[in-house]
DNA sequence: AACCTGACTTCGG
DNA sequence: TCCGAAGCCAGGT
């Protein structure tokens, strides 16, 4: 029969795999906002991410740091969060350029590897 | 329902 | 590389 509406099992929304996809980026590897967006099944939310990680980060416990932008960059603004990622990506590993740029080429999570 | 906001992305100049 | 405009999506007011 066709899912009934009282079903709790509901089919994982965009939300739920975002959340799911962010919680498996490896230590040390980073991933962009559209990146998570088009696994998660919509190649143009990469807004809705942001709102998720704003959202939801605490209660799943996400490696909300491990997110940047297109560019191989922070997003976060200095003084709003830029040093505190900076910081935790470094710990990881991760090295950033004089121009606080990651190098995507190196640090870039590519789920087709695993 | 309209309007605003946000850790975005792509394109053009 | 930087800036602005346009497109995108969902939640909050």
């Amino acid at each position: 029969m066709a899912a009934k509406k009282g079903n709790k099992s509901k089919v994982p929304t965009f939300h739920d795999r975002a959340i799911d996809i962010i919680k498996k980026i490896p230590r040390g590897k980073v991933a962009t906002y559209g990146q998570i967006a088009a696994y998660a099944g919509n190649p143009r939310g990469a807004r809705q991410v942001v709102w998720i990680l704003n959202s939801s980060w605490h209660k799943h416990n996400l490696p909300w740091h491990r997110v940047i932008n297109s560019r191989g960059r922070i997003s976060l603004k200095p003084g709003s969060g830029f040093e505190t990622q900076k910081k935790l990506l470094q710990k990881e590993g991760v090295k950033f350029s004089r121009d606080n740029s990651i190098d995507k080429g190196k640090y870039l999570w590519l789920p087709e590897l695993l």
